[in-house]
DNA sequence: TCTGGGGTCCTAGGACCC
DNA sequence: TCTGGGGTCCTAGGACCC
């Protein structure tokens, strides 16, 4: 047996600051310094804000049109939201961040988990040269929480931007057990991951409000209370790994294609458009990982902001597990259609997709389909937009028409400047 | 008057996250 | 006039089976 102590591996999560904000200043540096805010879909709230906005007191998901006026006066400079180039530079990070670890879990657009192994002053140099190198490389400004469980590295990851002596990085393993309960006081317990608005009330009301209360309570009540995930949470908090790095989240259990439109819709005729271009979208992703689904649910509902807000759902299996969007549009429409109600004003449609299974593994059961002559409109549709683009083919009612009345408005859109060589940006010299 | 019990599968919905 | 979108996980409860 040895003497010698591994030290624990650390856990890091590297996110980018005000991710969509920054993304829009590396192509247009004028927005630097000043307060800019990332809108929705539809230009409809603000989902990402920087650091001037904040100062501003401009809430997250702030509705635009009721704070526009004010913002602007105030100096505020909005963006609709680009997610084709936040996409490309979030997928350059994670490549970046790879060359740092040999294990990660990309975790959402802005965020990494990554493990990283050496003494607690190796480990926050380590972090410390990834913040250069992204900030170099690529362009964004990026903040580092290290700890030995992901729900510690979360808190650490908000201190690491609160103090800014700590200069982007904050390590919890540079802390005594005195300190950290001190840190950990001084946190309300609905800010800790994984704790949202409902659990925290509750919480409060059995005396529990920082994440130290959180840590030191019993262990079995609360599990008994809320039930495994915030028991989790209450270990994690006591520096418990509970939650494993999940490298490879190979393929989505789940896809769903929804949008709120800028006009209502109240007609079959227009329902019928809109799940032809939905049931295409969600079918070519799901032909994108190779899956087939079994089972569809689509939805319609009217706005949650007015009166007589209602929402149509229907839930239906396939005969046999599918990617076509053929057979999805007629069951959809089938199974909607009936239930809109013409008096009604209808802001938003989904269709989404489960229960998947490989693609390859039916090619067995092809002797049960239904219409032996069914050509395969999903791969002939795949292979002419690879080629020539998105918008060249649609099916029926998804076709090649243009504005229509439903269709998303995003009147400040900046140019997607590292995928699109007709939208790159200019250098001027003067 | 009294009307089993345990297991599995499935789905809807809650809660949470970014 | 105008309030996002895409996910995950867990649990309760119904259907069904023996």
């Amino acid at each position: 047996m040895s003497e010698t102590k591994a030290p624990a591996p650390s856990i890091a999560i590297v996110d980018a600051n005000n991710f969509y904000v920054s993304c829009e200043r590396i192509f247009n540096p004028k927005l630097e310094g000043k307060p800019v805010v990332v809108l929705s879909n539809n230009d409809g709230c603000v989902i990402a804000r920087s650091q001037e906005a904040k100062a501003l007191k401009i809430d997250m998901a702030a509705p635009w049109h009721s704070i526009s006026a004010e913002a602007t006066a105030h100096g505020v400079i909005a963006r609709s939201s680009n997610y084709e180039l936040y996409g490309d530079l979030s997928a350059r990070t994670v490549e970046l961040l790879g060359r740092y670890t040999s294990s990660q879990e990309v975790y959402s657009i802005d965020e990494s988990f990554i493990r990283l192994t050496g003494t607690p002053g190796e480990v926050t140099a380590t972090a410390r040269e990834i913040r250069t190198a992204v900030k170099k490389l690529i362009g964004l400004p990026v903040s580092v929480g290290i700890a030995t469980s992901k729900t510690l590295a979360k808190l650490a990851n908000r201190g690491s931007k609160t103090a800014p002596a700590l200069a982007g990085v904050c390590n919890l393993a540079a802390y005594s057990p005195e300190q950290l309960t001190t840190i950990l006081t001084s946190i309300e317990v609905g800010q800790v991951w994984g704790i949202g608005a409902r659990t925290a009330q509750k919480l409060i009301g059995m005396g529990i409000y920082s994440a130290a209360d959180l840590r030191d309570a019993d262990a079995v009540r609360v599990r008994s209370r809320f039930g495994v995930v915030q028991e989790r949470v209450l270990q994690e908090l006591r520096g418990l790994d509970c939650l494993p790095l999940e490298e490879l989240r190979a393929d989505k259990e789940q896809i769903q294609f929804s949008r709120s439109f800028s006009i209502p819709i109240s007609t079959v005729h227009e329902l019928r458009e809109v799940l032809s271009v939905y049931t295409q979208r969600a079918a070519a992703r799901l032909r994108e990982q190779g899956s087939l689904a079994r089972l569809m649910r689509c939805y319609a509902s009217t706005s949650p902001f007015k009166e007589d807000h209602v929402t149509h759902a229907v839930s239906l299996a396939f005969p046999n597990p599918t990617d076509d969007p053929v057979e999805m549009y007629r069951a959809a429409i089938a199974a909607l259609g009936p239930q809109l109600q013409s008096h009604r004003k209808y802001v938003r449609v989904g269709v989404s997709l489960h229960d998947f299974s490989p693609s390859d593994s039916h090619a067995a059961l092809d002797i049960f389909d239904t219409d032996p002559a069914a050509f395969k409109a999903g791969a002939v549709l795949d292979a002419i937009t690879a080629k020539y683009g998105a918008d060249t083919l649609g099916l029926g009612l998804g076709g090649l028409r243009t504005n229509r009345a439903w269709t998303m408005r995003r009147d400040m859109v900046s140019p997607r400047a590292t995928t699109h060589w007709s939208e790159l940006a200019t250098v001027h010299a003067r």
